[in-house]
DNA sequence: GCCCACTATCGTATTTTTGCGATGATAGAT
DNA sequence: ATCTATCATCGCAAAAATACGATAGTGGGC
């Protein structure tokens, strides 16, 4: 054994750990090669989960399927899954599975409508998205 | 045989076809469920390479490390390889691999200083993904 | 020339993702 | 109650992603 796969979550915790100092104003150079040279900006005011929530957005759209399943809905106010399974030409299972993995990331939001699910962009969490986006970067 | 793989790049060329439809003017609507209910927006002129680059920054965004990474950048104008080496738990062979990754989807740029490689953030690709972000959600 | 610091790449093992068909679960119609 | 339509989940196989150590390559100092 040993994928070495034990250190994807400790990524987080001590990059983590030291990002937080930064919260508390002083600047975190875990390394200061220069200090004539200032860090640049940014507060950088994220906190563990909603990282964690970034990524899981940014990991739903890195992939084709779902970048189409995304641009499908943005030109419909919505529509139930069948609509997607003839759209793509892959199996209806797969497209629930990638469904899943939007609804769960929380770019799409599914209503139960009789035995069919109608699906639509989530409009609040997209506009959270792109506003996050716009102040790490 | 069948990882049944075959249909992942079938999907941009499919879905392509029909959501050039939409650049035509006629909106694609592979699924007329409703006529009373008109498409919601967005012109969605995006093109297949545009689209391509677009999948290839999330999901190179997509993961704890790299994001790491990315977060770490923000905070300073550049530093080499072996600041984030030092930065994160993770191997030198590893945190080269994730640069590569950031560098190829255009996250990032690296300019070769002595032995060193000096990373700094692509300005110009965080702002154009950002835009095209904005443009389609 | 020879070493040292710094990165990239290779080879390999493990985990995760992606896809399918088959099967279950639920709602509505007959 | 039974059938049909709709969607989710299960089980499996193939591919991709992730991680490591070892090794190769490059530039600067001696």
């Amino acid at each position: 054994m040993s994928g070495h796969k034990e250190n994807r979550d400790a990524v987080s915790d001590v990059a983590l750990a030291r990002a937080e100092n930064s919260a508390q104003g002083s600047i975190p150079t875990a390394v200061d090669r220069d200090p004539a040279i200032p860090p640049v900006c940014c507060s950088l005011a994220i906190s563990g989960d909603e990282q964690a929530k970034l990524i899981t957005m940014f990991k739903a759209l890195g992939n084709p399927v779902r970048f189409e399943i995304m641009k499908f809905l943005v030109t419909r106010p919505g529509c139930i899954t069948g609509d997607i399974v003839e759209y793509l030409p892959i199996a209806q299972s797969t497209v629930s599975q990638h469904l899943k993995v939007l609804r769960d990331a929380g770019w799409i939001e599914g209503a139960i409508s009789g035995a069919a699910v109608n699906y639509c962009l989530h409009a609040r969490n997209i506009a959270w998205f792109k506003e996050k986006v716009g102040e790490i970067f």
